[in-house]
DNA sequence: TATTGTGAAATGGTTCACAGCG
DNA sequence: CGCTGTGAACCATTTCACAATA
C-alpha cells in the first residue's frame, strides 16, 4: 500500500488528479435533500479554506452583536473581495437577502454544516516534542469541536506521562487507541524520518485525514487526505520575496537614474 | 496606513491582484543579465513553494550519494507529476541535459539562488508562548539560513529571560531591536487579539515578510507580504473532507451493497 | 535513445458586470 | 434602491504531447 500522491494545500497545489470536479450524482435521483450533500463535492478545495476564515469573522462580528453583513462588508474583513466571497457562498446555497445582506446567524450555521463542524473530530497527535507539545496543551483545538483524545511518542520516558491532561501512549499502539477512541484525524509531528512510518500506521489504523508538519512528503492511499504545514517552506517562500524585492530595487534604481545602457553582467541569454 | 490586503498562502488563494503576471521588462532594452532576476518575478507563487519542496527533496539524495536525477525521479519523490516539476524547473532556466536528467548539485545551487537562500534572513518571532517557545527553540529554523534573532513578548516576566538562547524583549522595543539586528522576516505567533498591533508594529519597523500564526486577517500595507499558518481552518477543511467522505459512504451505501458489516473506522476495500 | 524543455490545449479559479429580487 | 446570485469573460496553472538534443 502507499501509494504516491502530493498532499494539498501548502500554498498553491492543486489535486494531481480528479478532485473537485463537478462528477456529482451520476443518477439522476429524485430530488431529496437541499442537495447541501452532492453540493459539497462541487466546492473548491480554495473556497473550503475561504469559508472556515469567513466563518471566523462571523462568529466575530456576532460577539458584537452584528445582526446581518452584507458580502461588502464580510469581504473587508475577510481580507478577500466581494465578488469572491459571494461566489465562495453561493457554492453553500443562498442564504442571503437581496437588498439587505446575509443574516450573520444563518451563515454561521450553514458553513459549520457544511464543514462538518456539528460533529466531533477526534485528533490525535503524534510526536510530543515541542510542538507536539504545543498542539496538545492547546486542549480540544480551535473553539471545540477537535477534542485532542490521544498523544502517542516513541520515547519510553515520556509514555504514561499526561501532556495537557492526555496521558502519551506507546507510537506501537497507534492502531487499538485510534480505534478505540474513534479518531478522525491524526497530526503529525515527528521528526522528520519518523513521519513517514508514522503516517503508515495511522492510515493502518483508518484514520483518514492527515495534518503533516514534518518537513517530508508523505506517500498515502488514494483515499487518505493529507494537508501539510511546513515551516521551512513558509519561509523559504518569504524569502524568495525579499530577494525579489532587493532585485526590484536595485533594478529600479537603474532605470530611473540612468540612461539605456545597462548591462552590469551583461552576458547574453535567450 | 495599513491598507486591507488578504494574505496568500493557506490553500488556494491567488493573489487580489497583479502578482505573478507577465508584466515582466515593459520595455525592450538590451537582453542582459540571464534574466534570473527578471525570470523570478515571473515564477507563479505555487511554483515557488514547489521549488522549495524539490529542493528538500535533492538535499537528501545528494546526501545518498545521488549525482543525477531525471525530471521522472524527482517528481515522484517530490509527491507531482513529472510534467509538472520540468515546468517549474523551466522557470529557473535550463539546467538538464537531455537523454540523461539533472545533476543534483547543480539544482540544488540554482534553486538556493531563486529562492535568496544565498543570504542569512534574520528571524524575529513574536509571542513566547507555548507556540513561540516551539519555534525558538528550532534554533535557527529549517536548516541555517533562517537564524532567530529576536524574540518578544509582552508578559513582564518573560522580558529578559533568554529562550532557546535569545533574551526576550518586551513588544515595545520591536522597532529598535529588528532594526538593529536587520531582522527581515517577523513570525507572529501571540493571541488573536494582540496580533494585528505586533503587525503594525513590525511593519513600522520595517519588516517586510510576515509569517502569521495567529488566527486572524491581518491588514498590511501593500508592499508587506504575509504567509499564514492556519490551525483552525486546516482542520476544518480536514472537517470537511471527513464530512463530505461520510455522506458518500451514507449515499454510496444504496449501490454498493451495505450488506456486510461495514466498519467503525473506514477502511473502505476499494 | 532517453529525457529535457516548451508551445498549445485543457482545466480550474477569479473577477466582471448585470439581471433578478426583496 | 441596494445587494445578492451567477453566467460569461478572463486569467493562471496544470497537463499534454512532441520537437529538440546530449
Amino acid at each position: 500500500m502507499a501509494a504516491q500522491r502530493g498532499q494539498r494545500n501548502g500554498v498553491g497545489d492543486t489535486p494531481p488528479a480528479p478532485t473537485a470536479a463537478e462528477i456529482t450524482t451520476p443518477i439522476p435521483r429524485v430530488a431529496e435533500v437541499p442537495a447541501a450533500r452532492d453540493r459539497a463535492r462541487a466546492i473548491p478545495e480554495a473556497a473550503v479554506a475561504r469559508l472556515a476564515v469567513y466563518l471566523r469573522v462571523l462568529s466575530g462580528m456576532q460577539e458584537q452583536g452584528a445582526g446581518t453583513v452584507s458580502s461588502e462588508e464580510l469581504a473587508v474583513a475577510a481580507g478577500v473581495n466581494s465578488a469572491k466571497l459571494r461566489k465562495d457562498l453561493s457554492y453553500i446555497g443562498s442564504y442571503g437577502t437581496r437588498g439587505v445582506g446575509y443574516e450573520v446567524v444563518v451563515l454561521i450555521e450553514e458553513i459549520e454544516r457544511i464543514l462538518g463542524l456539528t460533529r466531533k473530530h477526534s485528533v490525535a497527535v503524534v510526536g510530543i516534542g515541542n510542538l507536539g507539545h504545543a498542539l496538545a496543551n492547546y486542549g480540544g483545538f480551535p473553539g471545540r469541536g477537535f477534542p485532542v483524545t490521544a498523544l502517542f511518542d516513541v520515547d519510553p520516558d515520556l509514555v504514561g506521562v499526561p501532556v495537557g491532561g492526555i496521558p502519551v501512549d506507546h507510537i506501537d499502539d497507534i492502531p487499538r487507541v485510534c480505534a478505540e477512541r474513534e479518531v478522525s484525524i491524526g497530526v503529525i509531528a515527528t521528526p522528520p524520518p519518523a513521519a513517514q512510518a508514522v503516517c503508515d500506521r495511522l492510515v493502518e489504523a483508518g484514520v483518514q485525514c492527515i495534518l503533516n508538519f514534518a518537513p517530508v512528503v508523505l506517500q498515502v492511499p488514494d483515499h487518505v487526505e493529507v494537508r501539510k504545514v511546513d515551516l521551512a517552506v513558509e519561509l523559504q517562500v518569504l524569502s524568495f520575496h525579499v530577494a525579489r524585492r532587493a532585485d526590484d530595487a536595485a533594478q529600479g534604481d537603474g532605470v530611473a537614474g540612468m540612461g539605456p545602457d545597462l548591462q552590469v553582467n551583461g552576458m547574453v541569454v535567450s
